[in-house]
DNA sequence: TCTTGATTTGGTATCGATACCAAGGTTAAT
DNA sequence: ATTAACCTTGGTATCGATACCAAATCAAGA
């Protein structure tokens, strides 16, 4: 920076205003000034002005995973909107266990971010602590909840389980199963199963929820496969299943057409997650389409502007329930 | 810092020792800054840390996209790694916008990371001149380019593409069309079609290729969803389809089997990817797998050790053609 | 011309850790 | 007992930018 100067004749300090805030330096010594990066190829040094102005010019998150499709829009829109009023995302992923969150929290801090997106909803003890010594945003995305911590951004799972059991119930099915949403460190799935709950003991019908806590099934595809197998074998009468997400949707709908299953007529099948191939050029499948990138897009402006953000506390993003053939 | 110090009596510099070197300090002095650091709540600052030793414990990757599954699980590999190690992942996507490359790397330059992760192959000559500025290791990955920067990670596409033909040219196909791979700003998938075209010239088959360059069609499960009205139309001779993606494959499979079109019967199809769908218990899809996981990892041990990798330079970690009931 | 207020500019201290060097203490070998 | 080598420890300078304050410049009105 001290060449910068140098070259065009000012101090240090403008070429920083010119980095920083161009309209405060006159228009003769800003192109000066921009004239010498380029001649000689300055790269600013972030950590360093992280350290004196206490902004790192830096956001951090937290999640469960990157490998689910809707998600990864989440962190699309995060990044591309950060990246665009010039800060950059730190990212660390769980992988759905709890116990990493604080170390990995820890040393997100240590990169003193200016502001952290999480996606877990529930938080030891040990990472509310650290949450409360910081001064910094912290937006909780996907699943709101009952008491924010800060900023949320998401959507009611509950509710979205409570429209589509709805949405079954009124296309006149009264044997309607659950399948999934009992993966641990996942309660997202488990909101949208006490949806469900709730919306059959307001039609006053029996939940059918498979598998048990108990049973160690494999998830996504494979568990939807397994449906006929296990839920379907054990209790006939079942005409509509209800799965978790999109994927066990797809193994559900896959395994109905290697037995002859016809549906909706013998079987409706609903989803979650508004993943590609529900599309009516894919499955043709009845899902709830979650705003991914829109959450991602709304935690960043949260992140900066969090005065904006608070005034709000919950930001909801919604969902929408798409009827298409498989109910 | 100097708290933790002052309250464990003993200088400033050994308490950073007891941090990145604890084999250094003795046992006494470690337990009672350990002790010190606990008891305040000491979070170290790593912006302080990287100005004065110039390593910032910071990794960039500068991607194409998150949203892809496949992709998702090797940044999913490479956090988790460099996070066993102390490290940060600082993550850049492009959205497969070239232009977009040189700024993102210049915010993540200023960042000064210790290494960088790229997954383009064509690189504009602006950002191959600041890579050759800075003294870091860059990691290319997925595509092996012939002249690599410095460090290489992935597969030949080239090859799976070829090897792929061969397979359905083996299967007694004689008029294999190839399904996408023009999407501009992604050259991978034009290398797995140019794979495909040499596989067929060494047959003396002709190439079957749809959509031409200049057509405007959508990509992923639409575009394999649109062969019927299209491709197949023009050339109902064709018994055999090689996708670009699994995701087009499936849009193929889908709407085969809307028309009633037999599968391998009166078609073959295969995919790309190794997507969680192509699994038996899904769409039972012949596709070539990639270890995207292994990709992750391996760059990341590439970045940690930067003198072994370079002393192989290219490595290349494969892929698994996977035979299932589609061809 | 002189004053006032706004704008532009630069000098210097500072952020919090680590590199470098030097000093003191310990152990082993002569 | 003496020397040499090693280990442990701390003081101080330093990394490269920005905050803060003060000075210089400029424009407009009296």
């Amino acid at each position: 920076m001290k060449d910068v100067a140098d070259l065009a004749s000012v101090g240090t300090i403008t070429v920083s205003r010119v980095l920083r805030t161009p309209e405060k330096v006159s228009e003769a010594k800003r192109s000066r000034v921009q004239k010498a990066i380029e001649q000689l190829g300055y790269v600013p040094d972030n950590t360093a002005g992280a350290l004196s102005s206490n902004k790192s010019r830096v956001f951090g998150a937290i999640v469960s995973t990157v490998n689910d499709s809707v998600f990864a829009q989440t962190l699309d829109g995060l990044s591309s909107t950060l990246r665009a009023a010039g800060y950059e995302l730190l990212l660390t992923s769980t992988n759905y266990d709890p116990t990493v969150e604080e170390d990995a929290l820890r040393a997100l801090l240590a990169r003193r971010p200016d502001g952290i997106v999480l996606t877990s909803t529930s938080h030891s003890s040990g990472v509310k602590n650290l949450l409360k010594s910081v001064n910094i945003p912290i937006v909780e995305i996907w699943q709101l909840p009952a008491q924010p911590l800060d900023i949320a951004v998401g959507f009611s799972n509950f509710q979205a389980g409570y429209d589509m059991a709805h949405h079954l119930i009124g296309r006149g099915k009264k044997n309607i199963a659950f399948i999934g949403g009992n993966e641990p460190g996942n309660d997202r799935g488990r909101r949208r199963r006490d949806g469900y709950i709730a919306a059959l003991a307001d039609a006053k019908l029996p939940p059918i929820i498979w598998p048990s806590e108990d049973q160690d099934l494999p998830s996504g595809i494979e568990l939807g496969a397994a449906v006929f197998e296990g839920c379907l074998k054990v209790n006939p009468a079942i005409n509509a299943i209800m799965c978790v997400s999109d994927q066990v949707a797809v193994g559900v709908l896959c395994e109905a057409r290697r037995r002859g299953v016809e549906v909706p007529g013998g079987l409706s099948v609903s989803g979650f997650g508004g993943f590609e191939l529900a599309m009516s050029s894919g499955f043709d499948l009845t899902t709830i389409e979650i705003p991914g990138r829109e959450i991602g897009v709304a935690s960043a402006k949260a992140l900066l502007d969090p005065e904006a953000a608070r005034a709000k506390k919950v930001i909801d993003v919604g969902y929408t329930l798409i009827e298409r053939g498989t109910t």
